[in-house]
DNA sequence: ACGGGCATTCGATTCAGATCAAAGTTTTTG
DNA sequence: CAAAAACTTTGATCTGAATCGAATGCCCGT
């Protein structure tokens, strides 16, 4: 898509290398120290609502992979699928590409999201997932998250709950895509980062995105330039401010009103 | 929405009378007969993958309600959480309503699919759910389908696969709202429901739509007059015939090829 | 059978956002 | 460090679908 062929013959055969080197390290070779356990997230994570001897038995099947490069690949659509991931570090992008050649943003995932859940049901992924950003993920390889869930109910009752909150998050979207203007559709999508990034404990007023416009508007079903714009229309009303990536909320409650009739 | 005040009045109280007399039948009032072993759609529905004494057990804990006439409410939105729904006849459809009164369905259900999964997470449903026709529904009380999944293996593969399925099929539907013209979409849709009706042992190629032009339109992010329109034009290519809400597909392979550029 | 209320269709017009074109800016890379 | 590639912005124009305005048809209850 927005990577070059060479690129992706480097990002192909680094991955590659990753799945080579088995028995997959336990430790994170960039951060030795984190375990689900300690982990920062492991309130948003999987490991909520689980006690310190069931966290320790969901440590024992997390791989915690090398991290990746930007535009490099989590899995590629029609990939057999093998395991959901659990982002620790830096972000994510979803899409699908047509035969026509358009690709389409199907999600954005951050810190202490789950990647994945489409490839359950079918056993192939149903998207490509890359990185946006130098990134970092722990893979759960999802025949023993099941075999641990039945072991574990709480662990079961908080898969279901992940997934139930992936349905009901796709199903905003679909109402948002169904009936929101381009200015509604951008002021929500602003508005949903800022609160993710509240939940990882980054300013929910200030931050940098970690996509491109092009990103946003495949994910929103608007051009680029349009997204542009919004941004620039916004700006100008005083709603936020833009600094190529880093966007300031300015008034949060504004934005909240122009979403606020639907 | 669609139904009067009065209407909704009556709907709302056969609703809570069927809540009252608990402890619920398990034998469906109206085919007494049918229990999840014998149901033509066990193949389709939950019991998929179970053997004679899962679906035994699976059979214990489904409530058999009475059936729901055109218009009544399953649930509505932020009712408390509380049971997952199998369609046994009929069909039903979900939407949510904003607070500018303008309504927006966000999905239609038909035998042997199961609704209500938005709702396991937060604990409320995110949606309102109502019968387009006279229907009968099995009602999965959720607490206890975690239960028995936590024994049955089986039923937990099983169910993490239903809502793997979901996830899948809503990120297609966001694929089509943010990037299919109104003639796509239509397209897609007709062949969607094709397929669905197939599954049941339907004709394929000929059906009645249990939904109004309009509930179609907000499903699919369109009006009621371009939906109207658009299904004018494809009888007109030959490619559907339409009678009020008997549709016939004529040329599949024309249908797909609208969407096939995608 | 009939009247009233939805649901559907169709035509005319408008408009939000796409498309087309091009310049400017940032990032990547050899 | 400079050239190239990728990304962003802005302006002009176009267009698919929404909106507006009716007329007609169908179904439901009395």
């Amino acid at each position: 898509m927005n990577t070059t062929d060479s690129k992706e013959e480097e990002n192909e055969s680094s991955r590659i290398e990753a799945k080579l080197e088995e028995p997959p390290v336990k430790i994170c070779p960039h951060n030795p120290s984190v375990s689900c356990a300690s982990c920062r997230l492991n309130e948003l994570c999987l490991p909520i609502a689980l006690n310190k001897s069931e966290i320790h038995q969901l440590d024992e099947i997390v791989e915690r992979n090398r991290p990746y490069k930007k535009g490099d690949h989590l899995y590629r659509q029609n990939d057999g699928f093998k395991s959901v991931y659990a982002v620790r570090s830096g972000s994510f992008k979803s899409y699908v590409v047509s035969d026509s050649g358009v690709g389409r943003v199907t999600g954005f995932f951050l810190p202490g999201e789950i990647i994945g859940m489409d490839g359950i049901a079918s056993k192939h992924y149903a998207n490509s997932t890359q990185a946006l950003e130098h990134s970092s993920i722990c893979e759960i390889p999802f025949f023993q998250l099941e075999k641990l869930s039945h072991q574990l109910p709480n662990l079961q009752h908080h898969f279901f709950a992940i997934m139930g909150n992936e349905i009901a998050k796709d199903q905003q979207i679909h109402t948002l895509l169904s009936s929101y203007t381009a200015e509604e559709r951008t002021a929500s999508f602003l508005l949903g980062l800022s609160s993710r990034f509240a939940q990882v404990s980054l300013s929910p007023v200030r931050f940098l995105l970690p996509m491109t416009r092009g990103d946003i508007g495949e994910y929103l079903g608007l051009t680029v330039e349009t997204v542009s714009r919004i941004f620039t229309a916004l700006q100008r009303k005083g709603l936020i401010e833009v600094n190529n990536r880093e966007i300031e909320l300015l008034d949060i409650e504004a934005l909240r009103n122009i979403i606020g009739a639907n």
